[in-house]
DNA sequence: CGGCAGATTGAGCAACATCAAGACATGTGG
DNA sequence: CCACATGTCTTGATGTTGCTCAATCTGCCG
């Protein structure tokens, strides 16, 4: 657990006419966020807000945001930096069930416990919000981002379910984009590993995956972790995806 | 679309108390109920209530019960039968996000437009809710209701994510028989297909898992669909799963 | 009985995992 | 500045799982 010894604030409950009146709220924000290096962004914090008492925690990369197990009476929101959200398996393995960038919320659960836990992918701040009596008053906004996050897990589901190893790396890099505000160039906040543990792949396999999208131009890469998408429209069509609205 | 023509009855608003107060109560639910033939459980209907208008429609097998692009306003609860939930993908695959038996409830989402479809296995029952003015009332339950299907999802990705054929399978019986009442005999509703596209395999390594769970005595089959499970323990230590809380 | 849909079984193949080596970036101490 | 160590990423060679294609079997209905 952590301590909220000095690197702890206490910020005053925002009133927030209806935020996150409909789904997706969030994410059209950060699309007009200065995305020069979107997870390091600062001050202008304008995403779903669920009231309450808030506690801001800032974290080293790697530190423990909530432990498996522990009890699940807070929801978090990402101010700066990125967060994954996973679970490891009694063979040894790990998934990770989602990341999380500014601006987005994680967290809640059906439980009482969490059944995952979540850790900082680079130096992290965090809003966590009480979850207890204010609750009440926010139900609508929760409903809301419980529905979207159970709409997420879904997708999630498909990727993984029925795209190839290429499909799934560049349907990532195409979700991860536009939830960093649409710049072609972006810095990955995750390791190969965490991108194979996201997408049910090795990490040898995300890399060939990522040299073929190179070798065809599709993508360049300064350095591993920094992404330059040539040709959204040929990453795009490459996605695979789902057959529109029958 | 439906017409609700000859095979539809109008049911009085039920005031329910306070159901599905907790997350998971109708799992409780079925899992005392009398479950000989589970999904053809009659007429004692106890599970989840929204309130509002009910209307109650029997659906053959094969029927569509709401449309991909459909609107979203509505819930529904499985009273007998069973249902898939599921999409087609633009390679012509299809994958089954969900199945619902009696007394389960499926069918919100987080937009206003159904994402997915949802169709009878077989003959089956469904009472569907407004989710009109009457939401307001019922936005705990609602929110129990999304919470618990992103945990269902969550799940879900972990089992096609990391396991093996073998794992999925024998996972997907142990947890389809807990949802029907936790008899070691039971019909399943659902075609090899329909299971091959949940679990996201082919039907033919559906079908050889089946039978190398049989090979083993852990299972089985009297017919194709009739199943008694042998060797409960032996089929859970099969699922491989995730590692307790740590 | 034939006809048919669904299920099983087999043989070969492709995609991805595994194992292993090397490349690259970053940091540290001399 | 270089030499070295380390963690991360890439690339190659081989192995395995599950997919594809095809044949057969089963239960069911007329």
């Amino acid at each position: 657990m952590f301590t909220l010894s000095d690197k702890t604030e206490f910020i005053a409950p925002i009133r927030t006419g209806n935020l996150a009146p409909e789904h997706g709220e969030y994410q059209m924000q950060s699309k007009f966020m200065p995305a020069a290096q979107p997870w390091t962004s600062p001050t202008k914090i304008v995403g779903p807000q669920i009231g309450g008492a808030h506690i801001a925690v800032t974290y080293e990369r790697g530190q423990e945001i909530y432990a498996q197990g522990g009890s699940a009476d807070k929801c978090y929101r990402v101010s700066t930096g990125a967060v994954r959200v996973c679970r490891i398996l009694s063979n040894g393995g790990r998934q990770v069930v989602s990341f999380h960038v500014a601006g987005e919320m994680f967290g809640f659960e059906a439980g009482s416990q969490h059944r995952y836990f979540a850790e900082a992918l680079a130096l992290t701040r965090i809003v966590a919000f009480e979850q207890g009596l204010a609750q009440q008053r926010h139900l609508p906004e929760l409903l809301a981002l419980a529905l979207e996050a159970m709409e997420r897990a879904q997708e999630h589901l498909l990727l993984i379910g029925r795209q190839s190893a290429i499909e799934r790396v560049a349907t990532f890099l195409l979700d991860l984009c536009e939830r960093l505000g649409g710049t072609r160039q972006f810095r990955l906040a995750m390791s190969r590993q965490d991108i194979a543990d996201y997408l049910a792949l090795t990490i040898e396999t995300v890399s060939r995956a990522m040299s073929e999208l190179k070798e065809q131009s599709i993508i360049s890469l300064r350095h591993a972790r920094m992404v330059d998408i040539r040709k959204p429209d040929a990453l795009r069509s490459l996605c695979g995806h789902v057959a529109g609205l029958s």
